[in-house]
DNA sequence: TTAACAAATCATCAATTAATGATATGATTA
DNA sequence: TAATCATATCATTAATTGATGATTTGTTAA
């Protein structure tokens, strides 16, 4: 694979951190696997918009998921993706105010 | 701060990684400093594009800069932003065929 | 086998953002 | 101080994407 290919991949993996609706839910799942519904109550978000990030998630390997009855339980995929959630947390603590001031982006 | 705040913040911190051209700016600056002019050279990409996304990173925190004559240096912030990113390359082996085949986004 | 519940999918809309080309700023050297 | 080199900024454009509401799929229980 190009070197410009990978470019874009490892954007792709970044980018399923980069949105606050899934990193709610990624917070809301390490404390452990939670139903659909349970997400959408703790997010506050509307049950469609959390399915749509919860696919995305599950896609690019952040998530696993099972059935259960009518329910379907997530969870994050393994400890390595919970040790990256640790990480980003030291480093986002030493640039909290930089990110805080940046008006490059809105959201 | 609201957990909601906090949650857009994170959110702001992770967009820096995961844009194909910011990734091959923190990529360029993992083997040391750099001139914007070397980095322009290295990515390919067009000078406005690359300065552009290089404001980006030093506002967000994870670039640092120091001017010598004409030219400025850009390099990673310190070793942990480093270890996030060896901490991401990781992570990402393991997700490498999900990412890949993931549809969801595109670029 | 129908009703109720849980979750996923789809189309649409609005907003965000990356790239481009042109221009401006700042530093050095002739 | 004029010319050149290095970098930053700005306005515009095109493409991407997150949110919404409606619909569909799948599962269980009445």
């Amino acid at each position: 694979m190009l070197e410009k290919e990978k470019l874009k991949l490892k954007a792709k993996f970044f980018r399923g951190f980069a949105d606050p609706t899934r990193l709610a839910i990624l917070e809301s799942l390490r404390s452990g696997e939670k139903t659909v519904t349970e997400i959408v109550q703790e997010t506050g978000q509307s049950q469609s918009n959390v399915s749509n990030h919860l696919s995305c998630l599950l896609e690019c390997g952040l998530l696993k998921n099972r059935r259960d009855g009518k329910n379907i339980h997530y969870s994050i995929r393994n400890a390595k993706v919970e040790k990256l959630l640790e990480n980003s947390d030291i480093v986002l603590s030493e640039v909290y105010r930089e990110i805080f001031e940046c008006a490059r982006y809105e959201e």
